[in-house]
DNA sequence: TCACAGTGACTTTTT
DNA sequence: GTCACTGTGA
């Protein structure tokens, strides 16, 4: 394509975005003003017009589902982009890792272990604790590492107060070592630690990348930040593109900051606002822009709407979810009469927990729809037994596979016999001169020890895994294919030896690039045997298949069936080591992946978590459960309250042309039907800009009337009246006074306080000896001043 | 070592 | 209402 072509269709902020260079550069984009665009076409133009090499540039993404996306866009403008490195951060930490395994101190065939995984070894690391508490530790550790913090970093205390911690977290890194495998934090810890400490890898990095991009910025850990800096040498382009309204991580470590100081960090940075909107009507960008105001931490940025006038948004009061379920398969079957494919509607919730409902509804009625994410396909028992198979495969060191597969399906192994084999290994490992002694070694080698049952089930295991070791070696006989190991060490060589340090052009011999750009199984030939074919033999051999085969007839499941969908979706790799290693990286990078079905039908609404969204757009969005408790959820306040309201922010943006809010009045919950008080970010859009259907709460009637009253309610726009609205609530619920609640009754105002984020905030003592804290904003249907 | 039954806890959001 | 964990008995 013609580089002009491509440049016209910009504005004049994209377009200087897209030519800018010299410089750090931050592009502030708000919601659908065409980030992906400005990416893709920088890509694009850094090839065709200022020569660099497709394979010095790095852009890494959150999901894979927008690496994907952007890497077919960026190809379409410029082909020669399929050599760029367009990856998840995950999986170019895995890339880096697989590269540099020996120096990071892991197995080159390391697997990633999930956060079950890493529940169970710290209940192995730490003695005596209860799987909660195990948790609990895990998902600290998981917290220390996207903030970069190893055992011995005395800032820990930040995350876990626990004087414990330290050495939990500490024995639980020696067994993960031990293992050979990683978690899901360090695929970036580890990386970073490895560049900071290695100035050879740090100069070979700096080397092959020249430009690195970062999407969806605001939504990077500081581990991630770390890896950003670490990869940035002397002469790299660093270009981020993210958007503050747009935070919904930081539960997982994400850290506004990094966007909010990226100025500073990177020190001469030039910042460029897109704030076109491209994809909505101007009516939901309203209503997003008057929500998202409310909040007080943020850069601020106003959208324009480009589209112009369109329908006004809807708010549906529904009495319980199943009326829900029925008007969303109501409004889409009406579209649908009308010619609107069932793919333009999208059913957004809070917790993955609520698909349920409208999975029902659109089986009944023949609604074709596809679930993103929620099934967990990888996490179900039977597929989790069978990728254990292949972990312990290429990494026999992996004890948390072995314990899940050596006595899967009865092998006279218990829980005693298992423990006496892994402290056993661990024993002839700290012994050994060598080192990386493993579990399959220290099994043959315990054979003779065990009962006459456990012996025979021993030698089976055994077998199983020597046959498969040679089905998988055996297999590779294609001269080229070079192990990824033998590439990388070449790539690393020749960077060492002096290669120029080069910009541009195509100086890096092909295999360096081959080696960079393998992101791909390679093709398959006619002859060669799948990867598919192994797993299909491992799975029958190990009598895995028979186990689950018979609970699928006690039980009615379908084991068996995902068993197979498993084994098909390996099809397209080599069955050798790579292959199969490469199989295991994305499965394990890519949770969200929808489940490998045949039937999912090419028009089909999507079921979605608000959060999944991100990056996403649908012509017509059903935004559901907007009760309180649901969304928000009740424990958020200040900051987490903020992040909610992004989280609606980001819901609202995804709709084109039609936004429809479903709140109901019960909702069932534990088996149990539960009043609903409706969502307090309804109490947010001005009745003006959202049509109301269905039966109004005594809440929302009131909010109108006051809305009306205060001169909002008859077209005046959101925002600016949250100051005033602040004060006459603080002149009302005044420290003394006595209140009525319809849950708890009488009450007195003990304290009143304004939270961080300027929530007036009342405690109650009640009459009952309950004491408790509310938001009197929020509580208009339910607590009332008594004269 | 394993199967079963009773009990308790449970719903964020995800790479 | 569901699932996972625990303790008991075979």
């Amino acid at each position: 394509m013609d580089s002009y072509e491509y440049l016209s269709v910009l504005n004049p902020e994209q377009m200087a975005a897209v030519v800018h260079e010299g410089s750090p550069l931050l592009i502030l984009a708000g919601a659908g003003s065409g980030k992906t665009r400005v990416i893709t076409t920088k890509i694009a133009y850094l090839i065709a017009e200022q020569g660099y090499r497709p394979s010095s540039i790095l852009a890494v993404t959150f999901t894979k589902k927008a690496a994907r996306e952007m890497q077919e866009r960026a190809q379409l403008l410029e082909s020669q982009a399929a050599r760029s490195q367009i990856r998840t951060f995950h999986s170019f930490g895995s890339w880096f890792l697989r590269i540099h395994a020996e120096e990071a101190g892991i197995d080159k065939n390391f697997t990633v272990y999930d956060d079950d995984d890493m529940v169970t070894l710290v209940m192995k690391a730490v003695p005596n604790i209860a799987k909660k508490q195990a948790s609990t530790i895990a998902h600290k550790i998981s917290m220390a590492k996207d903030y970069c913090m190893t055992p011995d970093d005395p800032n820990l205390i930040q995350i876990e107060s626990d004087a414990e911690f330290p050495e939990q977290y500490a024995a639980y890194e020696e067994r993960l070592r031990a293992t050979g495998n990683v978690d899901f934090g360090d695929l970036i810890m580890l990386p970073v630690l490895l560049l900071q400490n290695n100035e050879s890898v740090r100069n070979h990095m700096h080397k092959i990348f020249k430009v690195i991009m970062v999407d969806e910025y605001q939504d990077s850990n500081v581990a991630q930040f770390k890896l950003l800096k670490a990869l940035t040498g002397p002469d790299t382009y660093v270009c981020v593109v993210g958007d503050d309204d747009q935070s919904i991580y930081s539960f997982r470590g994400a850290e506004v900051q990094n966007i909010l100081d990226f100025e500073k960090e990177f020190p001469g940075t030039q910042v460029i606002k897109l704030e076109r909107n491209y994809r909505s009507v101007a009516p939901v960008l309203s209503i997003a822009d008057g929500v998202v105001k409310r909040n007080k931490k943020r850069l601020g940025k106003t959208l324009v709407s480009v589209r112009g006038d369109g329908k006004k948004p809807k708010l549906v009061f529904l009495s319980n979810q199943d009326d829900e379920a029925a008007f969303a398969a109501e409004m889409i079957l009406q579209s649908h009469g009308k010619g609107v494919p069932y793919s333009d509607w999208a059913i957004l919730y809070r917790t993955n927990a609520q698909s349920l409902g409208f999975e029902t509804e659109f089986l009944h009625r023949k609604i074709p729809y596809s679930v993103v994410g929620s099934l967990k396909f990888y996490e179900r028992e039977e597929v989790k037994d069978a990728l254990a198979y292949l972990a312990f495969l290429v990494n026999p060191r992996d004890e948390i596979a072995f314990r899940r597969i050596v006595n899967k399906p009865p092998r006279g192994i218990g829980g005693v016999t298992q423990e006496k084999l892994v402290t056993r290994a661990r024993e002839e490992n700290e012994n050994s001169l060598v080192g990386q002694v493993n579990l399959l070694d220290t099994c043959r080698g315990e054979v003779g020890s065990l009962s006459k049952k456990a012996k025979e089930g021993m030698k089976a295991f055994i077998d199983l895994f020597d046959t498969m070791i040679q089905t998988l070696t055996s297999a590779e006989t294609r001269d080229d294919n070079t192990p990824i190991e033998q590439l990388a060490e070449d790539a690393r060589e020749a960077v060492k030896d002096g290669e120029p340090n080069v910009v541009s052009g195509d100086e890096l011999p092909d295999w360096v690039t081959e080696a960079m750009a393998a992101s791909e199984p390679a093709p398959l030939g006619e002859s060669d045997k799948r990867l598919s074919d192994v797993i299909e033999k491992m799975i029958k051999d190990s009598g895995l298949l028979e186990l689950h085969q018979s609970q699928d007839e006690i039980s009615g499941t379908q084991r068996v069936f995902n068993l197979q969908e498993l084994v098909n979706s390996a099809s397209m790799y080599p069955a050798n080591v790579d292959g199969l290693l490469e199989f295991l990286d994305h499965i394990e990078l890519d949770r969200t992946l929808e489940t490998p079905d045949d039937e999912t039908p090419s028009d089909a609404v999507t079921l979605i978590t608000l959060h999944n969204t991100k990056g996403l757009e649908y012509p017509r969005v059903i935004i559901t459960g907007m009760e309180y408790g649901v969304f928000p959820r009740r424990d958020k306040v200040d900051t987490e309250l903020e992040e909610e309201r992004r989280l609606f922010y980001v819901g609202i943006t995804r709709a084109r042309d039609e936004l429809y809010l479903t709140s109901c009045a019960y909702r069932r919950m534990y088996g149990r039907t539960e009043d609903q008080e409706i969502s307090p970010f309804l109490l947010e859009i001005a009745p003006s800009e959202i049509d109301v259907l269905g039966t109004k709460p005594t809440a929302y009637k009131r909010f109108e009337r006051q809305q009306a009253a205060s001169g909002n309610g008859g077209g005046g726009g959101p925002g600016g009246e949250a100051l005033v609205e602040q004060d006459g609530l603080a002149s009302r619920w005044k420290k003394g006074r006595t209140v009525y609640h319809d849950d708890y009754g009488h009450g007195v105002i003990l304290f009143t306080d304004t939270t961080e984020s300027g929530e007036y905030v009342i405690d109650v003592q009640f009459e009952t000896g309950t004491r408790k804290k509310f938001l009197p904003k929020y509580q208009a249907n339910r607590l009332m001043l008594e004269m």
